[in-house]
DNA sequence: TTGTGTGTCATCATCACTATTACACACTCA
DNA sequence: TGAGTGTGTAATAGTGATGATGACACACAA
């Protein structure tokens, strides 16, 4: 099973708000840019909000803004603000406790599944929202920032 | 979204043949140490055998067996068995094309994801379901191969 | 004061996953 | 050779997470 949605779309929201670069953006138009609901960017951006990554503006003229700069933000940070669940999943019911596998398979595994997770998240935590916003402006052909 | 638990299960699976050594092992009796049904192991069972990595003895006194040294069977080699999906998943609609992050946010972090999912394989890829086995054993104290 | 946009709740449909029943087939053992 | 055992697979159902959507109170800007 793969990571929710949740991830990706973040960092395009984020991406957005990076290259905007200070222009406050409605979640309607994230919305857009994305091909999904204003809500759901509504869901993701409360997260962002508390994991300190975005602020909102309210009122007229308010939207979306980055709280710190694209520099600072980190996929992994992301990453961590929008994904709920463990990386592995383990068996729906715990395993036979008195079998001689069963009862330490879990305790057994767990060091590789540690460092499993840890090796994708030092990955992520190498790129930030300002490396990727630079990398779709190469693809783009634009310069950030960008007049929407 | 977490991988299925599938994977743990099938390393579940597989370290129980490992320990017995070279009894075939039914599939009832590996869903009652996994805590769960026959035909979910026999499901498991199947994809791993297609992989290579076990093999059937049919009819009475009949069961699963590795197909080849438990040293040579890398934790990667049951993900990639038994995961179906991609690790992340992106925009369930695919983004706006038109709009200048929408059409490249996917190709820009395409590069990253990758760099993120290798990662993930390769410490997969260092530990051996006798590794695995070792360390139940060791928990478990227990010397293998065990009689059940 | 009016209008705009956020934040959140509630509801719904969809999908992957796991559990479970059922049964045909292949093989072993007596 | 016949009986019994265990596998392999199909069909079905329940469950939970996810994403889509409508509604509405609240805060703020103009």
């Amino acid at each position: 099973m793969p990571t929710s949605t949740r991830f990706v779309v973040a960092v395009h929201i984020l991406t957005g708000l990076a290259v905007s670069d200070g222009k406050p953006m409605r979640s309607e138009d994230l919305a857009y840019s994305a091909n999904t609901g204003a809500v759901v960017i509504r869901g993701l951006l409360s997260r962002l909000n508390d994991a300190g990554l975005t602020r909102s503006q309210l009122g007229a003229g308010g939207g979306a803004l980055l709280a710190k700069p694209a520099e600072k933000i980190r996929l992994l940070d992301v990453y961590e603000a929008v994904e709920d669940t463990e990386l592995f999943s383990t068996h729906r019911t715990p395993p036979c406790e008195n079998c001689a596998v069963g009862g330490n398979i879990l305790e057994a595994m767990q060091p590789v599944l540690t460092r499993a997770r840890m090796a994708l998240e030092a990955e992520l935590a190498k790129t930030t929202v300002a490396d990727i916003a630079a990398d779709v402006a190469r693809l783009g052909k634009f310069s950030i920032p960008l007049v929407w």
